[in-house]
RNA sequence: GGAGAUGUCGCCUAGUUGGUCGAGGGCGCGCGACUGGAAAUCGCGUAGGGGUCAAAAGCUCCUCGAGAGUUCGAAUCUCUCCAUCUCCGCCA
């Protein structure tokens, strides 16, 4: 959610990082102003009501005791309290208005993100290694996954429907083996290993942006306002929510591994087949709340930590940053981790790392103090992918795979796996 | 799932025949005095958010688990929800 009050001092500049996403807001951006100049004025009105009510409510006991009428002044209170009702429904309603308002406003783009309509005109910051060459034609991992009888989605759909995967033996360890490598490795840089509860309500998921506009892609338990999680990023960022942290404990650093679920409804037709797309996939997520001085540092680097799995790994990636158009609602700014998948013979995002400024701060109430005498400001919150498991599983059967359909283990996951080739 | 109890300012606690209580005390914390320094002691201060204002100060409004209600007026009464504790049931 944005700042009411940079809204309010800078709507031109608003209405244009909105146009930079490639929104038109100005509409939206104009009626909020609106109501809030009639909300503010009405609030004002209110008050003033409320201080003679309150100033006249010190009075009544003196007056009492001292034996007093006080027939006149509670004529007066009775007709205050039905003009202070009229106006507190009233600015419930404009209250209620603008915040469904600015709850459907994005974030505004960081400075450095790159304009742009949309992932076409997302810039390349770098890229680590080549990609893996091969003398025939590689195998997609599907194929690969059902010859070696690691990979089963014909009996998820039987389960439980579309989109879910069974893995088998050493497929079923290979996954295991990368999450814990995974959070071996994020816990050995800093990263206090969370393990969440896989749903969560309604105040967390608005707290991290998910709801209330996207809550058709979520998937939500029948009976109770709790969904499952998208994201471990959506409890652990809500771990802190209405707290004020300590300075001195900046950056906090978190490492989640989590079970993912998304709907995600009118995606079909694209990437359906195999681990790319499914409405359940793992992930272990990395998670920071940093002092907004030194967000933009906190997110180089926790890229950096993503980056770093992918390396040791030694698979194939690059980095890019979204432009403004492709940017997600929540973020400032945007790096994707792209791996190179050799049967698509393009880079595949398999992680995200966002600087969300205070835009999830800010709904969620994550402050901190500098110190006991200052005031309470918003902290920065940023996430990222560290990274998807099951994109990673595709991605090592691809790149590893073998001319006679036996998969080579990457290094550092043989002490995981206990073998060195799947056959 | 059933029964009972509880939910106040970082922590503990006072306050429930409704009014001068947004709230007293203790601890903790901050600043100061004392000290060579510290402890002890003493003094002062110590929640968050909104409005007004260029800003600060000041003034003012809201928040006693959350929400709704009764009332001129609610921490105190009523209802709903949430959480915690105890006992019972069920269960990996």
């Amino acid at each position: 959610m944005l700042d009411i009050k940079r809204i309010r001092t800078s709507p031109d500049s608003v209405k244009q990082a909105m146009k930079n996403r490639n929104k038109n807001m100005d509409e939206v951006i104009d009626r909020i102003l609106a109501i809030d100049e009639e909300r503010r004025a009405l609030s004002t009105q209110a008050d003033e009501m409320k201080a003679e009510q309150n100033k006249a409510s010190k009075e009544i006991p003196a007056l009492k005791a001292a034996g007093q009428d006080t027939g006149p002044i509670m004529a007066r209170m009775k007709e205050l309290s039905e003009l202070v009702k009229g106006c507190d429904g009233k600015l419930a309603e404009l209250e209620a208005a603008q915040q469904e308002l600015l709850y459907s406003i994005p974030n505004v783009p960081h400075e450095t993100v790159p304009i742009g309509k949309d992932d076409t005109e997302n810039k390349e910051i770098r890229k680590y290694g080549t990609p893996t060459p091969f003398p025939y034609d590689p195998k997609a991992h599907w194929d690969i996954g059902a010859a070696l009888g690691i990979l089963d989605p014909e009996a998820a759909a039987k389960v439980t429907g579309a989109r879910f995967h069974f893995y088998r033996g050493l497929g079923a360890r290979l996954e295991r083996s990368i999450f814990n490598f995974y959070l071996d490795t994020h816990t050995q840089h800093g990263y206090t290993e969370i393990f969440p509860p896989f749903m969560a309500n309604r105040a967390s998921m608005t707290g991290t942006g998910q709801l209330p506009k996207f809550e058709e892609d979520m998937f939500k338990l029948e009976g109770l306002d709790y969904f499952l999680i998208p994201t471990a990023e959506v409890p652990v960022t809500n771990l802190h929510r209405d707290e004020i942290l300590d300075h001195a404990n900046l950056p906090i650093k978190y490492c989640a591994y989590s079970a993912c679920f998304r709907a995600e409804a009118g995606s079909a037709g694209r990437d359906t087949r195999g681990l790319i797309r499914q409405h359940q996939f793992n992930k272990v997520e990395l998670v920071k709340f940093a002092d907004p001085e030194k967000s933009y540092d906190e997110l180089e680097t926790l890229t950096a930590d993503a980056e770093r799995v992918l390396q040791l790994l030694e698979l194939p990636y690059r980095v890019v940053a979204l432009s403004s158009g492709d940017l997600g609602f929540s973020s400032a700014k945007t790096y994707d981790i792209e791996v190179w998948m050799p049967s698509y013979n393009r880079y595949l995002e398999i992680s995200s790392c966002s600087n969300f400024e205070d835009f999830q701060a800010r709904r969620a109430a994550i402050r901190f103090k500098k110190d006991i005498k200052d005031k309470a400001q918003l902290v920065h919150t940023l996430n990222g992918s560290g990274v998807a498991v099951g994109r990673t599983v595709a991605a090592i059967l691809e790149n590893y795979q073998n001319p006679d359909g036996s998969v080579t283990v990457p290094k550092v996951l043989r002490p995981y796996m206990g073998c060195d080739v799947i056959r």
